[in-house]
DNA sequence: TTGAATGCAAATGTCAGACAATTTATGCTC
DNA sequence: GAGCATAAATTGTCTGACATTTGCATTCAA
């Protein structure tokens, strides 16, 4: 009656969420070591192999590493952005292929958190990340490149316009939200006459966010969106 | 020479590494069984128990689900976006108090995703959602609230707000982004003056929004930004 | 005395086989 | 034909063992 159905765990689902609330709360901390497996599965009264299970659970997640050797064990891991990218886009781009999301509900997520970015980045960008944005435009304008290669420059110019913000955590949750639309890009064809409208419109952006025109910015965003909208629906 | 770090992953990483690929290029679909433990182990030429981490690693993911008895085994999982949502909060949580994240850039990324949600907002939130603003506003009212349920209150408030925008896409990103925050903001104390204030604020945007009026809950939002800031500094 | 080689110990990685628990399908009985 | 018992398939767990890697102490030689 008390519980109607929420399943019974696991024990190594239970083991590792047990540890996984430990390293939230803070009561392991970063780089600390872990209790040996064999301690462990003394300590939780289950075997080894089953604590090994609830070990690689934490590892998948980033949580834990390991290393072997005399002084190796499983240590509470530094989650960096690095580390947590990959997971981020993986999840992210199943949850499009697998719900259903139409072109058009991700499309607008995605230049609407954009956008966002964009008066911060009109007035933070560095020299450098303005000089990877008009690499990538010069990379696009090659008519040799194909329609894939030409997703993923677009990719990279609009994460240096993300990076331009100047806020990792901005950079770590957009990163999401843009690469994981690019399976959804490239099911796009690229015309001659696309592409060039593309660019004209990206070379606009760096343009604008070169003068610190952030209005300008997210104007062409805007009308980024509604190109890539109307591309999408033929 | 070919490798001069790339580490040598363990058999269960690999073979964690290859399920998960055969699942994201789609030549798993979803729903579909994957070969018993005993048939995977022969396939792959390792042992059961190595099998089961690497499925593990793949069930901590949310990848998979397994099931028991004679029609059982494991199935690629359609991820949910209730699936994903405690994932990308424990990341985001983890991420911002492992790599030294200050309160105002955190804050920063926070209340820039949000306001890109205002105008959404303002056009679509539905009575449901307004509603549900205004039940937090209520509670955030009881004195007798303590800090850290005026928190959670917090969250569901903008919880609230960024579901109006009606995008599920959209909601699944910032809830990262806004659940991520409340450690931080737990470590604030606050005053009766500066719940007032709050509570000001939060009945303005429900106000502004319920009139349509993006721009002022843009402007709500940047004045919150500034007082939570200032808050944080004592 | 110093340095390098060696061996030992501790820990994770892997394997093999067995049994338990669970769920479905099957076949038997009435 | 319905209900019940049984069997089969599959995951969950345990036990024990061996392989591999790594750090450290010890030992032996220069």
């Amino acid at each position: 009656m008390k519980k109607p159905k929420p399943k019974p765990a696991d024990l190594s689902a239970k083991i590792a969420k047990n540890i996984r609330d430990a390293i939230i709360s803070g009561a392991l901390i970063v780089d600390e070591r872990l209790p040996s497996e064999a301690d462990l599965s003394e300590q939780f009264n289950v075997s080894r192999p089953t604590v090994r299970e609830a070990l690689k659970r934490l590892a998948a997640q980033s949580l834990i590493r390991t290393q072997r050797g005399a002084t190796g064990g499983a240590f509470v891991n530094r989650i960096s952005f690095q580390d947590a990218y990959p997971q981020q886009i993986t999840t992210s781009t199943l949850l499009l292929s697998m719900n259903d999301v139409s072109f058009d509900v991700a499309c607008e997520a995605r230049y609407t958190l954009e956008r966002a970015c964009a008066s911060l980045s009109a007035a933070r960008r560095t020299p450098d990340q303005l000089a990877s944005m008009r690499t990538e435009i010069f990379r696009q304008s090659q008519p040799a490149l194909s329609d894939e290669a030409f997703c993923a420059s677009d990719v990279a110019f609009h994460r240096a316009l993300v990076d331009g913000a100047g806020n990792p955590v901005l950079s770590y949750q957009l990163a999401g939200a843009v690469e994981a639309m690019q399976p959804l890009m490239n099911m796009i064809t690229f015309t001659a006459r696309s592409r060039a409208a593309i660019i004209d419109l990206h070379s606009q952006i760096a343009d604008a966010l070169e003068a610190s025109d952030a209005p300008r910015v997210e104007a062409c965003l805007t009308e980024l969106e509604r190109y890539t909208k109307e591309l999408a629906q033929n």
